[in-house]
DNA sequence: TGATTGGTGAAGCATTTGCTTAACTATCAA
DNA sequence: TTGATAGTTAAGCAAATGCTTCACCAATCA
């Protein structure tokens, strides 16, 4: 069993490469084969199928093989929960900010210096 | 002038350690200094600092220092940013799935084998 | 002043990543 | 059965990561 903090390691990992976000965007127009996902890389098919490893085991990618054809294809559940902490977060602070501006602005004009809001 | 898949990878590389998001879920609470950052986290200060480069260079934590103590926050921006990229890929993929999902319930039952949907 | 606090920077080191080439297996088609 | 196609796996290697320790600087405090 994957804790949510070691899938979110996993996930992240996966998205931190140009190459596999490229695989991930083409899925996201519908499911492709391993050389079909290759073609526009500009790299051996052998590291195409480490990086769809990557892919796989973050959940991203799931795929099935057929006869001698594997497709794959991504799924939406484990990205959205890779968006949903981000927007936790984003959330929050944006939140946080909003609240420094009001008191800031219901603050008469004062020097403020050491308290500044954003440089 | 960086380009935009170089700060994605930055970004997405930056949340892919449990340490790192640990820090940013610290700062969605509210600024914080180094070591006040650095005092949840069993590592020693220097791989704290070490961190916050790396969280500095993808932009989502901006710091200044005053005195002797240097005080870090989050920036939303940044973060919407990588929430974007994962968000338009999932609405594209999950309206996919919705539009073969109608496909298929507007087929009376069919073997449709060997007519994939879209290759 | 001299000691303490808060942070910085450079080695150094083990592990991981991202790629390559090359050898291999399994399926399909003739 | 022979050959092409689709993919898999292992070995090897350079570079990047994630830590540590140690030496250091700069602001404050007694």
């Amino acid at each position: 069993m994957l804790h949510q903090s070691d899938q979110l390691d996993l996930i992240y990992q996966a998205l931190a490469d140009a190459g596999r976000r490229a695989m991930l965007d083409q899925l996201s127009r519908g499911p492709a084969t391993v050389s079909k996902l290759a073609e526009p890389l500009d790299m051996t098919l052998s590291a195409v199928v480490q990086h769809l490893k990557i892919l796989e085991a973050s959940g991203l990618v799931r795929s099935e093989k057929l006869g001698r054809v594997r497709t794959c294809r991504a799924d939406p559940k484990v990205l959205a929960m890779a968006e949903r902490w981000i927007n936790q977060r984003r959330l929050m602070w944006e939140r946080k900010l909003d609240k420094l501006g009001d008191l800031l602005a219901s603050q008469p004009d004062d020097d403020d210096s050491g308290k500044d809001v954003k440089s």
